[in-house]
RNA sequence: GCCCCCAUCGUCUAGUGGCCUAGGACACCGCCCUUUCAAGGCGGCGGCACGGGUUCGAAUCCCGUUGGGGGCACCA
């Protein structure tokens, strides 16, 4: 083994022992039972529907355990780093309410960034190699290369251990030599696994894991001539994870093979082994098979796209608890928000992102929203997605109300036409003079081929005799504002209902239903529509009689 | 190559040896309602991956096979 002063030239000096940061970061002191979880993100791309997914389950545990959440930065690959993706964390996970009690802001164990805990890390790192539990490798890349290659044609395990662990127990004078001739060198971990020895530990979600120890002399400490000396995801994971206080790491099941050498880091290092929960992975259906969701091809893994397109957060937020936990689904979306998620009733298999179920879940909940609360919701996502709807709805907020009254103020059964604040232009945009285009073509094939001069005809007939709906004059209303187009078309030839024109298609030129499509056309824009009477009631006689007197000569 | 995880209708799942000729939800299909649409009502289609065990009895326990996912990085 090289010399201690040798091993302290390598650090700062002045550099903390490791009982200077124990005393630092104390135990937390919680009651028995509350668990400190952390969400760990790396900034190295955009926010996956995933990481809200555990994100949620970590806030969810800690909070009904009266624990405490933590974010925690794992910058350490300074090369993939994008400052922009840790903002675009910060701001999607709070777009789901998913706050943390510490991070970066507030907190008493930090910093959390990693990137600004380099000198913990490093007086860890100083304290195994003076007990040997480390030690310098000076592989070069085109060495290691090397080596994978020979273990390749010999059908030897990959990795840095036995006979390929070149520095593992190399002579401390060479050691010596090339540390102090500069040259750069990683710190290893010195693996005490045993080929062929087995070893378990208990997973929250999946209980009793046995696999193959680690063997691998895990790198934990990058090249010394990076500018700033920073160890590797497990390394950081150790010490982080313990000076933090947490008690329960939750993450992806992509770890689940790292556990051993996890807890060999941890028992070098004298910590306590923490408890593990690995989630299983959100799926998604690729032909026949189910694959991981992948950047390219999957615009729903990307949390901008949910917030760009404004599904409703509760309801995503509903949907992927009842991912985790079946038992949550069946439950109504208030009671369900409010149940705790338990980690037993984790399911072990990867579930499929199902976006329909969204749209469904979604729609439902808007369903049950009382007009004003949707428009105040649509008003805010419309602000970033679609100003020029925003300042329509701000311009003439009643109207807005009043169309979004129809057929779901006091409806036993209200309309299910809003999945996400993106359909809204679309569903209710006509009722706004600014933002519809008057259909002025009597030829327009909204009107689906019907003959020209009849489309004039319906629409002359309409504003002729116009009667504005009287919506207090008894529950027959509608019905009976309808009869003046009912009566019109029938005038016109057209047959006053379906089942009588399905007798004969022959002897009219169309159905009611093509002749008040006419109206509907000409009033909205598009053949499908909220009811007709409704619509005219909350536009008012003028707008109405405008848009049906836009039609162009024949 | 080695190791780990997983496996009930298309999807999410209930099911922890008899309550299962396997229940629900979404999707799909049909019918009803109807001036369009969104809905709604009613009905239908559809599954324990396969093969061996254990047991009086298995979706449930064991073994194997197959299939899917993950890991074996100076990425996390």
């Amino acid at each position: 083994m090289v010399s201690q002063d040798l091993i302290d030239s390598l650090f700062p000096t002045g550099l903390p022992e490791p009982s200077h940061w124990e005393s630092r970061y104390p135990p937390r002191g919680l009651p028995a039972g509350a668990e400190v979880t952390r969400f760990a993100p790396s900034p190295t791309g955009f926010l996956h529907i995933g990481s809200v997914y555990t994100a949620m389950l970590d806030l969810d545990i800690a909070r009904h355990s009266g624990g405490v959440y933590l974010v925690r930065i794992e910058d350490t690959d300074q090369a993939r780093f994008e400052e922009s993706s840790a903002s675009q964390f910060e701001t999607g996970l709070a777009h789901f309410g998913i706050t943390p009690d510490e991070d970066d802001e507030k907190g008493a164990y930090g910093p959390y960034t990693q990137s600004e805990r380099a000198q913990i890390y490093l007086s860890y790192v100083r304290d195994l190699l003076r007990q040997g539990k480390a030690y310098p490798c000076f592989a070069t890349k085109e060495e290691l290369a090397a080596i994978s290659q020979r273990q390749k044609a010999a059908g030897a395990l990959p990795g840095y251990y036995g006979q390929w662990a070149i520095w593992r127990d190399a002579p401390a004078e060479q050691v010596a030599q090339r540390l102090t001739a500069g040259d750069p060198y990683v710190v290893r971990f010195r693996s005490p696994g045993i080929g062929g020895h087995r070893v378990s530990f208990t997973d929250e979600i999946r209980g009793e894991i046995t696999q193959d120890d680690n063997r691998n002399d895990a790198i934990i400490l990058k090249s010394s001539d990076s500018e700033l000396r920073l160890p590797t995801y497990h390394f950081a994971h150790a010490v982080d994870d313990h000076l933090m206080r947490v008690t329960l790491v939750i993450r992806g099941e992509e770890w689940l093979s790292s556990v051993p050498l996890h807890n060999q880091l941890f028992d070098a290092l004298g910590f306590p082994r923490v408890r593990y929960a690995h989630v299983a992975s959100l799926m998604k259906q690729d032909g026949g098979s189910r694959r991981k969701l992948s950047k390219r091809k999957d615009p729903e893994m990307n949390v901008a796209y949910y917030i760009e397109l404004g599904f409703p957060t509760q309801a995503v937020l509903y949907y992927l608890r009842g991912l985790a936990n079946g038992r949550l689904a069946e439950l109504p979306l208030p009671e369900a928000l409010a149940a705790p998620i338990r980690l037993s009733e984790c399911g072990t298999a990867g579930p499929l992102l199902d976006m329909v179920k969204l749209d469904d879940i979604s729609a439902d909940f808007v369903a049950a929203l009382p007009g004003a609360q949707i428009l105040d919701r649509v008003l805010p996502w419309a602000d970033g997605y679609d100003p020029a709807l925003a300042s329509v709805l701000r311009a003439d907020r009643d109207l807005a109300l009043r169309a979004l009254a129809i057929e779901r103020e006091g409806a036993a059964n209200p309309r299910k036409d809003l999945r996400k604040w993106a359909d809204f232009r679309a569903v209710y945009g006509f009722f706004f003079a600014e933002i519809f285009e008057l259909v002025t073509d009597p030829a327009d094939p909204r009107f689906c081929g019907l003959d020209a001069g009849l489309v004039r005809a319906m629409a002359d007939g309409f504003a002729a005799g116009y009667l504005p709906p009287a919506p207090d004059s008894g529950a027959d209303w509608r019905a009976r504002w309808f009869d003046q187009v009912r009566e019109l078309a029938v005038g016109l030839g057209f047959a006053a209902s379906q089942r009588e024109y399905k007798k004969d298609p022959a002897a009219y030129p169309g159905s009611i239903a093509d002749a008040s499509a006419v109206i509907r056309v000409l009033i909205t824009g598009s053949r499908r529509s909220p009811d007709l009477a409704e619509v005219v009631a909350a536009l008012g006689p003028g707008e109405v009689l405008r848009r049906v007197g836009a039609l162009t000569a024949v």
